[in-house]
DNA sequence: GCACGAATCACCCGGTAGGGTGATATTTGT
DNA sequence: ACAAATATCACCCTACCGGGTGATTCGTGC
C-alpha cells in the first residue's frame, strides 16, 4: 500500500523526531517537518502532505489552529491536533476548525497509528462511485436484472432525474419510467430513493 | 457545572480501581463500575451515564466493541475505548462503532481529562450520531448542517418520504420540506436523489 | 412459424417533490 | 441585552414521479 505523507507541526525538536521515528517505523512517511506556521505554510505550498499534525501551542505569533484554519481555507487536507493540554477556549477553538482527530501527549506507537487511521479513514470515506455489477446484484438479491435496467439503475445510482436518464440513454422517458417500474417490482422498493438507499452499499 | 457521570467498563479492577480515583480528583464522577458486558448493560440501563469509558478486552463473551454497538443502538451516549493494543482487524472494528475517542494505556490525569473533555465536545456538537456523524459531513463538504438538518438527512438517506420523515420527526410536512431546502442548498444540489447519490459512501 | 423475453413508447391519474416567499418563536453566541 | 442562527409552520404553484394499462417491434430459440 502506498505511503502516507505526513506533515509535523511541532516546535519542540525533540518531540518531532520522536514522531518522526514512530512514524517511519509504521506505514507512514514523513513529508516534512515545521517549526513554526511559516514553515507549516511553506511546507503545505511546496510539499503538500496527505495528512497534517498540529501542535496546538507553538512558540510563534500563529498557533496551530491558526494553521488548522488555513488548510480549511486554503487546503482540504485532514489534519490531527497533537496536544498535551487544552483549556476550555482552547479546546472550543480547535473544535470549530473540524479537526480529523486529536492525539494527546504522551503517545505512543500505537495511539499515532490509530489516530491517523482512523483520521484518513474518515476524511478519505468519499470514494469515487463504485460501479455496480449486474451479476453480483442479481445474486445478491435472487433477481433477474435485464442489460437495459441495470443501465438506468446505475444511472439512477448518480442521482440523475428521469429525463436526464432519456437523454442519456436515447431513449423516450416513457421507456424509462417503464425500465424503472420493473426495477422498482424486482427490487420490492416504491421509490427511487430507496432503491438508491438499498444500494448504496454496493454490491 | 454540572459534574458528569462517567461508566467505566473494565475487567482489571486494579486499573478500574485506578481510574475512578484519576477521575474523582478532576470534574467527573464515576457512575457506575462494570466488569464484563452484562454489569455495563444492566448499569446503562438503570443509572445512564453521560459518558462511557469501554475496555476492547474484556474476559467475557461480549467486548467492548460489541457494547459500543449496542450503545449506538439503544442509547446515543459518547463512549471512548480505553485499551493498551489493538491490532488492525480489531481497529477497524472498533472505527466503526464511532467512538468519540481513544484512551491508550499507560495514560495520566491529563491524558483522561483531555480526552474526555473532547469526547463530550465532539459529541454534544453532533449529537445524535447514527450512521453518519455530521462533523464529518460537515468538514468533507466545508458546510455547516444544523442539526435538525442533519437529523433529517439521516431519515432521508435511508428512502424515506416527507410524509414519513414528519411522523418520526413529529413534525409537519412543510417543516421537512424547509429543512430539505436548506440542505438542498447547503450541499449544491436539487433532489433527494442526488443528496443520497452524494453521500451514499458512507459519509 | 410461434412463443417469449426484451426494449420501445403512449396515455392517464393522483400523489409527491421542489422552489419561492413569508412568518414566528426559541436558542445561541457575543 | 441584542443580534444571529435555528426550528417551526403555511401557502402556492409547477414539475416530476409512481402505478396502471396497453401496444409494437425485434430477436432468440424451440
Amino acid at each position: 500500500m502506498t505511503q502516507i505523507r505526513v506533515l509535523i507541526v511541532e516546535d519542540e525538536p525533540l518531540i518531532a523526531e520522536d514522531i518522526k521515528e514512530i512514524l517511519s517505523s509504521i506505514d507512514f512517511v514523513v513529508s516534512g517537518l515545521a517549526y513554526d506556521a511559516l514553515d507549516a505554510l511553506r511546507e503545505l505550498r511546496t510539499n503538500t502532505p496527505d495528512i497534517v499534525m498540529l501542535d496546538i501551542n507553538l512558540s510563534s505569533e500563529k498557533d496551530g489552529i491558526d494553521i488548522a484554519t488555513i488548510i480549511n481555507q486554503e487546503y482540504q487536507i485532514p489534519f490531527v491536533f497533537l496536544t498535551s493540554y487544552a483549556d476550555r477556549a482552547t479546546l472550543s477553538r480547535a473544535k470549530h476548525t473540524r479537526p480529523m482527530g486529536y492525539i494527546v501527549k504522551p503517545f505512543d506507537e500505537k495511539d499515532l497509528f490509530a489516530t491517523l487511521e482512523i483520521a484518513l479513514f474518515n476524511f478519505y470515506a468519499s470514494q469515487p462511485l463504485v460501479e455496480l455489477n449486474l451479476d453480483q446484484v442479481n445474486s445478491r438479491y435472487d433477481i433477474n436484472l435485464t442489460q437495459k435496467e441495470f443501465e438506468v439503475l446505475q444511472s439512477v445510482m448518480t442521482g440523475m432525474t428521469n429525463r436526464q436518464m432519456a437523454e442519456k440513454h436515447f431513449i423516450s422517458v416513457n421507456t424509462i419510467k417503464t425500465h424503472l417500474k420493473n426495477l422498482y417490482e424486482k427490487l420490492d422498493v416504491h421509490t427511487r430513493s430507496q432503491l438508491i438507499a438499498k444500494l448504496r452499499d454496493g454490491a
